[in-house]
DNA sequence: AATACCCACAACCGCATCTTT
DNA sequence: CAAAGATGCGGTTGTGGGTAT
């Protein structure tokens, strides 16, 4: 146990889970910058949020994963690459720290020795190249964002199921009418596209292709005044359980 | 019994992005 | 519009327990 610059840090104690979650009970979550403070701990705020969301939030799933849920893991990571908190919302109970540990401990090596397998083979399989990884970036549109100062209409909470992962891709569309999707531009439309066409076949070949778009005429940004294109576009990632 | 090694997971750190003033 | 502060994310490290030698 650490104690630098008054600070505490290192493991948690029971004391400190305690007055951490008669914290969270009483004021809610948020607000992580008041948290050491109204709780009386002696730790950092990004400390406080991560021991609550990743070990105290009776929303946590603390069980073994399942066969199912570690098939999820795999297909959302060829997806989306290392986007834990995108794959993790779709693991209900799941964190993003819970999904990234057991990434690294169980499923990295599964996909190594299969790749090693195919080497072998000499039958490559279609695999996504690591560049060609499609990466949304969360974004949250506030009361005094930009986009909302013109006429968009676009709720603070864009919650169109009842979980983040979409949610956030529907934000970071919002958020510019260049969305830069991680390494590589990609018109926003493409994108949700490329979610859209999952649902029936997946073609890691042509969800990677759409980085090659960078060197195509981006498209306009689609009229978010237009309610069907948030219905269209964003509302369902659902179809994401139907991969292969 | 002692030591080395591995595994699982908790926790920290740096950074990018968003929000507020 | 800029600066400062807050938030969230992914990469990495630390640590404790179990197992092998």
């Amino acid at each position: 146990m650490e104690n630098t610059g008054g600070v505490r840090k290192g493991a948690w104690t029971y004391k400190e889970d305690e007055l951490l979650k008669a914290c969270i009970n009483t004021y809610g979550e948020g607000k992580w910058n008041l948290v050491p403070q109204r709780s009386g701990l002696n730790r950092c705020r990004k400390s406080c949020r991560l021991r609550w969301l990743n070990y105290l939030s009776p929303n946590i799933n603390r069980g073994r994963f399942s066969e199912d849920e570690e098939d999820l893991i795999l297909r959302l990571h060829k997806l989306l690459g290392n986007r834990w908190s995108l794959i993790a919302g779709r693991l209900p109970g799941r964190t993003a720290n819970d999904v990234k540990n057991y990434w690294h401990t169980n499923l990295a090596k599964k996909v190594v020795s299969e790749k090693e397998e195919e080497k072998e083979n000499d039958k490559p399989k279609e695999t996504m190249k690591a560049h060609e990884v499609i990466k949304p970036r969360p974004i949250t549109l506030s009361s005094h964002s930009n986009w909302l100062k013109g006429k968009n209409s676009i709720p603070r909470d864009l919650d169109y199921s009842e979980n983040m992962a979409s949610n956030q891709i529907g934000r970071e569309c919002a958020s510019t009418s260049k969305p830069d999707l991680g390494n590589a531009p990609i018109p926003c439309e493409m994108w949700c596209d490329s979610l859209w066409n999952l649902g029936e076949h997946v073609d890691s070949e042509k969800i990677g292709s759409c980085s090659s778009l960078q060197e195509e005429n981006l498209m306009e940004f689609p009229n978010v005044d237009d309610d069907s294109f948030w219905d269209f576009n964003l509302c369902d990632l659902n179809s994401l359980w139907d991969l292969p």
